[in-house]
RNA sequence: GGGCCCGUAGCUCAGCGGUAGAGCAACUGACUUUUAAUCAGUAGGUCGAUGGUUCGAUCCCAUCCGGGCUCACCA
């Protein structure tokens, strides 16, 4: 690792907002006087009845770059858990699924006892969502301990803090049952069992509690009344017990949320200090929005996904995204994508000037955990979609010609590093150029001069120098009427063969793209 | 309506008590036998509004305006 090392003075001096919160953080220790050795816990909720997106993203990668400052600052050992709430009872059956009737019949069940819909390749719905999660979380290369809450409950991890719960029962429900409609009340507990005969996730008031046995007392689907311990699986915490019991079982000393869990993780808080725990240090980040600035939702499909961002930027770009003024509602469309991809590309070319504070506020710092790359893409994204219009080509080998000319003193690595962004182009290129250009036929002066710079390309062959075939492009079109208006000859030579009044210049084009090439797409567009 | 968050140049953001900054975009010029690129330069903000605290406020407080979330169930 060649990261750079910073004096405490720079540390304290960060002011980025992952500094800020890993202060927050520090804070939070010195008061709760945890011990320097313990890891500090940091975690992320994930819920396994759909697949991970964009903000699943958002919340781990920002995540890690509190937990990176905090580390930078503090020195001390961490570890992120990122949570999988799989023991939850699935409500409904999302729909879109296949195999609707297979997993109706497993309504309310836990999601790891729900079969997975898609294949027999996991032993359950939950553990097909919870792979897709660590699938997803690796290809970034996120440091995290995946857990299971089926694995915590079943294995007795959470024990303790169900006992805890009902020694604190009647405080846990005091604080709950105020933010209950009446409905509710009447029913609410914060354990849940699981029914012995039906497997499924029992939403009923206890009869009794007895917290020194560690059993509760309720009565089942099928009418008998069942005591059973608490522990071991087979019973869970409902909604607003079961984050505090998380925390309060997991050691939890950081979580961010998104705003609309603001009011949750108050009352988990209240919770988790009536169990005799002391809440995580986080925040609340706000939601993303289109590029009206409505809410973004699913089934309206305005926003976009990550597969989205992720077919025409990088994922460093997201990053950059995500590290922007979280507290911020951010608008999240289309447009913003190469935008955000060429800021991340300045602030890497940026950071090996930068000393102290200034390198440790510098996005890519956190993007890169402290250790950003110095093979730096010679090209920006915006100057590639350029070529990409200008050269009315998608093709990599071309684009790859032309940042070897456009940058002659770049070294192999930065070369190497253009390359991705050059896939990002040609895909671009591909789903939004290309099918908006409009080849016209050209006129017959136009036809003429075409025709006599296609003989001549020919003529010269491959290997000459770009002001030979320069020169032939602007002799062809001075010899055929353009003399006095060569910039129509080159508008009307770029509609003709690349479908828009721009292009490349041709000296060049002609050089990379070869002299054969160029003549057949001439040829071919005098034929169609 | 209550609560929470946000509101600084066209855009994305920094600045968090001492006479407003960056990147991109825009504009001008140079260069290039079209485009793009490159280089040099210019312009652009009553820091959402109004009051208050202060010698002094973008920064603190209050109110208001605008945007988002949340306050039945579900997570």
């Amino acid at each position: 690792m060649s990261s750079r090392a910073f004096s405490p003075a720079d540390l304290s001096a960060a002011r980025s907002w992952p500094f800020q919160e890993a202060r927050a953080l520090v804070k939070r220790l010195e008061r709760m006087k945890a011990p320097a050795d313990r890891p500090v816990v940091f975690e992320t909720g994930y819920g396994p009845s759909g697949p991970p997106h964009i903000g699943t993203f958002g919340e781990v990668a920002r995540t890690t770059m509190v937990r990176r400052a905090f580390e930078a600052l503090t020195g001390r050992p961490s570890r992120l858990v990122c949570f999988s709430d799989d023991m939850d009872g699935m409500r409904k059956v999302p729909p879109h699924l296949p195999n609707q009737a297979l997993l109706e019949k497993h309504l309310q069940m836990p999601l790891t006892s729900v079969p997975d819909p898609f294949d027999a390749e996991h032993s359950s719905f939950a553990h097909h969502n919870n792979a897709m999660l660590r699938k997803f979380l690796d290809q970034f290369g996120f440091e995290y301990e995946f857990l299971s809450a089926t694995e915590c409950y079943r294995s007795g991890k959470f024990d303790e803090t169900l006992i805890r719960v009902l020694e604190r029962y009647d405080a846990v429900m005091e604080i709950i049952l105020p933010t209950l409609g009446e409905e509710r009340r009447a029913t609410y507990s914060p354990i849940l069992p699981i029914s012995p005969s039906s497997g499924r996730v029992l939403y009923v008031p206890m009869l009794e509690i007895d917290p020194k046995a560690g059993e509760v007392l309720f009565e089942d689907e099928d009418g008998t009344k069942v005591k059973t311990p608490v522990t071991g699986g087979r019973a869970k915490l409902q909604w607003k017990a079961d984050w505090a019991g998380r925390w309060f079982a997991l050691g939890v000393d950081y979580e961010m949320a998104g705003e609309d869990l603001t009011e949750s993780v108050r009352l988990s808080s209240r919770i988790v200090r009536a169990l005799g725990g002391e809440p995580p240090a986080g925040f609340n980040y706000q939601l993303f929005l289109d590029e009206n600035g409505k809410k973004i939702s699913k089934t309206k499909g305005n926003g976009i996904t990550i597969e989205e961002w992720l077919a025409y930027a990088s994922p460093e770009s997201l990053s950059l995204y995500m590290f922007h003024n979280p507290k911020a509602a951010k608008k999240l469309y289309f447009d913003v994508i190469p935008k955000v991809a060429d800021e991340y590309l300045t602030w890497l070319q940026k950071y090996p000037s930068q000393e102290g504070a200034a390198a440790l506020d510098n996005p890519v710092w956190h993007i890169h955990e402290g250790d950003p790359p110095t093979d730096i893409s010679p090209v920006s994204f915006a100057l590639l979609l350029n070529l990409v219009n200008a050269t009315g080509t998608g093709d990599p080998e071309i684009l790859r010609g032309f940042v070897a000319k456009y940058r002659p003193n770049a070294s192999p690595e930065a070369l190497a590093a253009a390359e991705k962004l050059i896939g990002y182009a040609a895909r671009y290129y591909e789903d939004f150029v290309k099918p908006k250009k409009l080849y016209r036929a050209p006129s017959e002066q136009e036809r003429a001069a075409l025709a006599a710079l296609s003989a001549r390309l020919k003529e010269i062959g491959e290997g000459a120098e770009e002001e030979v075939y320069h020169t032939a492009a602007f002799d062809a079109g001075k010899a055929n009427g353009f003399e006095k208006n060569i910039r129509d000859w080159f508008k009307g030579l770029y509609e003709v063969l690349f479908g828009q009044p721009e292009g490349p210049r041709m000296g060049p084009f002609v050089r990379i793209y070869g002299t054969a090439n160029t003549a057949k797409l001439i040829d071919e567009a005098l034929a169609r």
